[in-house]
DNA sequence: TGCTTTGATACGCGATTGCGTATTAACTTG
DNA sequence: CAAGTTAATACGCAATCGCGTATCAAAGCA
């Protein structure tokens, strides 16, 4: 299952997802990046205005990271194999 | 050539691979986006305050986009093959 | 040697962040 | 049902965004 991060709302989204598959709750993660529930909040809401940081410490606090591939996926994964 | 993107700063660094690849200016670059030529100046310099939205604009006027791996790839792509 | 292009940086501005703290609605559960 | 948990939302605050506009050094080129 591969999560494509296109916009703030997907990304958003996929905290949420993440978060959840985890068995964690808004303020559990939130302490582990140091930063408040009502932080995660609105990250998982999707707001455009979230600092760039806070979803690099998100996915990191979840044990994530974002790769980047060619939207037309002509080059990038090519290059694993 | 799998590029990873674990903070504001490798981000910064990506776009302006990418831009350099693409032959375009940080001006054109953010005519593409809508936002001014010190807003790429910034987010290249890996500002990690830098907004989201800000960088998946860049991502998409690039022909760019992220997708979400898991950090010891013990899932993630795997589910590609 | 100029002239242009590129990218970093600045000022004032309005908007919005994340912070600390707190509240509240919607659930869950004993 | 009462108590607790979770997540959305709010207020005042300092900080910083991106905007419009502009400047300037470095580099490229006629």
């Amino acid at each position: 299952m591969v999560d494509l991060v296109r916009s703030p709302r997907m990304a958003g989204a996929l905290v949420r997802k993440a978060r959840l598959a985890q068995d964690l709750t808004q303020k559990e993660l939130a302490a582990r990046m140091n930063v408040r529930q009502a932080t995660i909040s609105k990250l998982e809401s999707g707001e455009p205005a979230t600092r760039m940081a806070v979803l690099f410490d998100a996915l990191a606090a979840l044990g994530l990271e974002l790769a980047v591939t060619a939207r037309d996926g002509k080059s990038g994964f090519q290059d694993m194999f």
